[in-house]
DNA sequence: TTGTTCGTAATAGTATTACTATCGTAATAG
DNA sequence: CTATTACGATAGTAATACTATTACGAACAA
C-alpha cells in the first residue's frame, strides 16, 4: 500500500486546491456530488453548502464547473498512467503488457488497490468519469480548453497506449484511433449495461463483474485485430 | 431522388412539430442553432428570436430542449436505418452488407444523396449527432427517458446491425457491443480529426475526406474482427 | 503598541436561464 | 354561429452562473 501525489498542473486552477485545507475540500466534496447530482444539476452552490463555505470561494479555485472537471478527469487519467506504470513497467512480453493495461483501464483489478490516494475518493471518481469525461470535450469550448494544454493527460495515456500497439503490431495503421476508441469503449459498454442493456452482452446481473466482462469484450477485440 | 418522411412518435414531443408550419420552423431552426451554438449556449428563447416567435410557444411543442434534442438524434437514426434499408436490402453477401452499412454510418457515401429530406438540413443535422447526441444519454435522466422509450430508435439502429455481424459470424459473443462500439466510434474519430488530431490518425487535411477515413479505419477494425 | 498590508471569506447584487400562467385574438371546424 | 385550437404577448418566478464590494484576521513593520 503506497501513498502518492498526482501533481497537476496550475493552468487547470485559479488558486491550487491541493495547497489549503478548503481546496482539498472542495475536490472530494465535488466528486461525490458530481457523481449524485451528475454534472447538469451540480452547481458551486450546492458544492459550497455541502463543505460549509460559500459559492464566491470556490470560483476562487476554479473559474466555472466546466474547469473543475477537467481538472478532475485529468487526475483520473494521471492516475490510470501512473498505474500502469507501476504495473507493468516490469513486463517484457508486449501482448501480456497491453493485456495488463486493458485490465487498468477497465478497472477489472479493483481488488489489489495498491495505489490509495489521501482524500479522493477513486470509486466515485470512476463513476464521475464514466458519466461525465465526454462533457469535457464536447462542447464549444474544446478547442479553446485544448489551445490551453488541459488535455494533455488523456493524450498522453492514448499515447502511451498507442505506443505498446505498435510494439506488438508495428505495421498496423491505426494505433491511436484503436486506443482512444478502446478508452471511451471501456466507459461506454459500463454505462450501457447499467442504463441501455440492449446496446451490449455484457450483464450486470451475471456471475461475472460488469468490470471484469468490460474487459474480456475489449480484450477479444484487441486479440483478434492485432493477430 | 426520392422524398420520404420520417414519422417520430407521439411521445417525443408534447404537440406533434410536423403537424403546424410553426412547429416545422422549430425543427430546421433548432437544428442550425445547435450546430452553430452548441446544445449549453441554445436556449428556447434564441430559437424563437431566430424565428420570430416566443419562447412560450416552442415549450408547447417540447418539454424542454434535452427533449428536444433526443428528437432530433430519434430523427436522425430513423434516417440511418431507413438509408441502410434502401441501399443495402438488395445485398445479398452479408459481408458487403456490413461494409455499406459502415459506410453509411460514417456518411462515407455523402456524394450520392439519393434521399433528401424537406425542411431538414441533413448535414447541420449529422454534426449535431457527432457533438451533441451522447448528451441525450450522459445525464441522470437516461433511465426516466429510456423507460419512455425514447432511445427506440438507437437500439433499433444497433440491433440492426448487430444481427448481420452474427450473421458473418454466428459464433461471435459480443455483436451488439461491437455495434454501439462503431456507432459510437464513428462520430469519435470525426470528431477527434477535427478538435484533437493527436487521438487518431485519421487526419483533416489529407487527400482523403475525414469521413472516408473514419470509414476505412471502422472497415479494417471490424474485417479482423470478424476473419 | 499601533498601524499597514495581505490573503481570504462573506454579503450582496446582476444578467440570464428555464420554465409557468394568463389573456386576447385570428383562424378553423362542426 | 359557436366552439375550439393555435399562437402571440405579457408577466412572473426560482434558480443559475457569475462579479463586485466589503469585512475580517493574521503577519509584519515602525
Amino acid at each position: 500500500m503506497s501513498v502518492v501525489t498526482i501533481q497537476i498542473g496550475e493552468k487547470y486552477y485559479s488558486k491550487d486546491p491541493q495547497s489549503t485545507e478548503l481546496g482539498r475540500k472542495i475536490i472530494s466534496a465535488s466528486i461525490e456530488l458530481l457523481d449524485q447530482l451528475g454534472f447538469e444539476e451540480f452547481t458551486f452552490k450546492k458544492l459550497a453548502e455541502s463543505i460549509g463555505s460559500t459559492e464566491a470561494s470556490i470560483y476562487r479555485y476554479f473559474e466555472n464547473k466546466l474547469k473543475l472537471l477537467v481538472y478532475l478527469t485529468s487526475w483520473y487519467w494521471a492516475w490510470l498512467e501512473y498505474m500502469i506504470d507501476y504495473k507493468t513497467h516490469h513486463i517484457q512480453d508486449k501482448v501480456v503488457k497491453l493485456k495488463e493495461i486493458i485490465k487498468i483501464l477497465c478497472h477489472a483489478d479493483q481488488g489489489d488497490s495498491s495505489i490509495d490516494m489521501p482524500g479522493v475518493n477513486t470509486v466515485c471518481l470512476r463513476h464521475v468519469v464514466v458519466s461525465e469525461a465526454d462533457k469535457t470535450y464536447l462542447t464549444k469550448k474544446v478547442d479553446e480548453i485544448n489551445n490551453q494544454g488541459l488535455f494533455m493527460g488523456f493524450k498522453s495515456l492514448c499515447h502511451k497506449i498507442a505506443l505498446t500497439i505498435s510494439a506488438i503490431s508495428p505495421s498496423f495503421e491505426y494505433p491511436h484511433a484503436v486506443a482512444s476508441t478502446i478508452l471511451e469503449a471501456s466507459h461506454q459498454q459500463a454505462f450501457f449495461a447499467l442504463h441501455l442493456p440492449s446496446l451490449t452482452e455484457i450483464r450486470r446481473d451475471g456471475k461475472d463483474s460488469v468490470e471484469n466482462q468490460v474487459y474480456r469484450f475489449i480484450d477479444v477485440l484487441i486479440s483478434k485485430l492485432l493477430k
